[in-house]
DNA sequence: GGACGAGATGTTTACGTAAACATGCGGAGC
DNA sequence: GCTCCGCATGTTTACGTAAACATCTCGTCC
């Protein structure tokens, strides 16, 4: 019954493409009923349904997205152009996305970008541009977009991610400063007198945003503002700032504005002798996997990389169908604090 | 010059999308002049050259893909099917096929597959055959493909990654044994009577011939095999593992088939005082970034993901380029140990 | 029984691009 | 001075699909 054999090119090198007009020949009937069939509309009768349904088997009958798209004018397509896969939190929120796309039937198409220059970013805006993409999700920190000399394809609708560009793009991102608030308070919550803090890249928004707001909170709160300590998310950096850390007598919390330099701090201080948390408490901030294991398990902040995915492709579909410009506006995902074993209150 | 407030849409709202015809009324040519043009193809006179630039420019002309790819019969992009993103190995391995596709001047679209079953992996072939791909690379356990009931549609050429299938397709992976084998070897020039190993999840393929490797090498050098412990990748099961391993006395090294695993067993260990690596030594396999900053840090083996990304597009541009059917083989990318503070001779 | 209508199917056309072929112009060679 | 050739540019056509319109065949209703 199945054809055999069928997988590689049968019968010696038939045509390249099966189109719709060798499915009607085959079937006996016109391309467009074959077009109907294809699109499941009604007003075939089902014998001829029948007929065409096979002929398009037998002949492994595709579509042809081109000609669709063309025909369309649309590609069902959403462009990711992102700095880098390799942070935990892009490549999940990558993951959502294509992961939504998909259940409303878009696929991705990824851009990387090595080097975050602005020429980078407008040479990848111009490749999207051409690229058969309906609207574009940016990953990235974005002041480069803020120039304003960025020319951005008219009719490709966009989304940002990580950017405070939200007076002029659709912006969707994680709540960054509630998060890093939430690390703050419980350490102050615990006893601690004040929080020191390990930042991230000063280029990055969330960063710089983390670092806003423990500042916000111990100023609010009366307490001490130690001077930050500046990593770049790196576990290397991370475990600078704790070789650092530990000389301070009086340094009994850290809040550290990701899990991997929360790794670094915890590995320098266990190398240094200093426990955690029975000398410094320590918070970071993603829970990435690995968080639960390390030693001890780390309490930090949770970032919903899923919901930021979800609503970045709503927010790119919707400007699809309303066929609109970007509306700017910020939509921010709320982060919840995972409470593990590297905070306790501080010795008396 | 430059004209101004161009970036939204221009005098309210032209005709939705430049084609070349506009471009040539303006320039007072015919389009295919401008097709020569915009292809910089030669036999167009300066003068002319010029003039349908001015036009383009003025009209924000983009050339549209879905119409080369139809005319063409090729989309220059490149489709990947994987299970996750979450895997650091496949993260990285996405990014390097994405920057090397970039480089060729293809673009990359991602299909990722929630649940990897027979029929989900089904799905998404036969939605890359609707898809606007040339090629398609699939980051996948992969017996799924072997039961021959897969149809992979004709003319889509693949490539795999991770899997064993090399009799049927073009694969590109680590080698995976040859890893397994240093870290083995290592620990026992290290002088270390046995290996233990706590091995991947049973459908990996990469687990399981790290798994077949380290049995080879201890049977080879006369060596007692100790049961495997059985993980699934996660920092949790290594763990596990790490508690059920500290009970017995004379374990003194342990190979874990990826650096999450080894995480929980240093957290396993560290609980319960076991010193790593004085007790006992611990290897891992990735080499993550991470890996430098656990406590302590981790010995490893280094997979060049990158490399690994740079062959799978190399073969799908081949296959591509030579319209031919897969050629089946396997291209195996060699691995490095690296050795760090968690392995060291046993106490005697 | 004839007209009308509804439903099934066929035909024409356009989407934007670019190869293939056609035209028209000017200069070189005799 | 005329022909021929080469170069710049224009015209036609095809790629595969699907909307819009056209046609054709019934069955139904008066």
């Amino acid at each position: 019954m199945v054809e055999r054999g069928g997988s590689g090119v049968p019968g010696g090198r038939r045509k390249q493409r099966v189109s719709m007009a060798d499915v009607a020949k085959l079937a006996g009937v016109s391309s467009q009923t074959v077009s109907r069939v294809s699109n499941g509309h009604p007003g075939v009768i089902s014998s001829t349904r029948e007929q065409v349904l096979a002929a398009m088997r037998e002949l492994g009958y595709r579509p042809n997205s081109a000609a669709r798209a063309l025909r369309y004018g649309q590609f069902n397509t959403i462009g990711v152009i992102l700095f880098s896969l390799s942070s935990t939190g892009n490549s999940r929120t990558v993951e959502a996305i294509a992961t939504q796309a998909a259940a409303e039937g878009y696929a991705i198409t990824l851009i990387p970008i090595d080097v975050p220059t602005q020429d980078n970013v407008l040479g990848a805006f111009t490749r999207m541009g051409e690229l058969a993409v309906d609207a574009v999700i940016v990953i990235m920190e974005i002041h480069l977009l803020d120039t304003g000399t960025v020319q951005l394809p008219p009719g490709v609708h966009v989304v940002v991610v990580d950017s405070d560009a939200g007076d002029r793009y659709s912006v969707v991102d994680t709540d960054q400063a509630d998060g890093a608030r939430k690390a703050v308070r419980h350490l102050l919550d615990l006893g601690h007198r004040t929080v020191w803090h390990v930042t991230g890249p000063e280029t990055s928004f969330a960063g710089q945003r983390r670092t806003q707001a423990w500042r916000a909170v111990l100023e609010e709160a009366g307490r001490p503002v130690p001077p930050p300590l500046h990593g770049d998310w790196s576990s290397e950096s991370g475990y600078a700032a704790g070789q650092e850390l530990a000389r301070h007598p009086d340094c009994t919390a850290v809040f550290a504005s990701n899990d991997q330099m929360a790794l670094g701090l915890l590995r320098a201080f266990h190398e240094l002798g200093v426990r955690v948390p029975e000398d410094i408490s320590v918070v970071g901030f993603d829970d990435i996997p690995d968080a639960a294991f390390f030693v001890p398990p780390l309490t930090t902040v949770h970032q919903d990389f899923a919901e930021v995915g979800r609503r970045c492709v709503q927010g790119a579909l919707d400007q699809i169908r309303a066929r609109g410009a970007a509306r700017p506006g910020t939509d921010l995902v709320p982060t919840s604090l995972v409470v593990r074993r590297s905070t306790a209150p501080p010795r008396i």
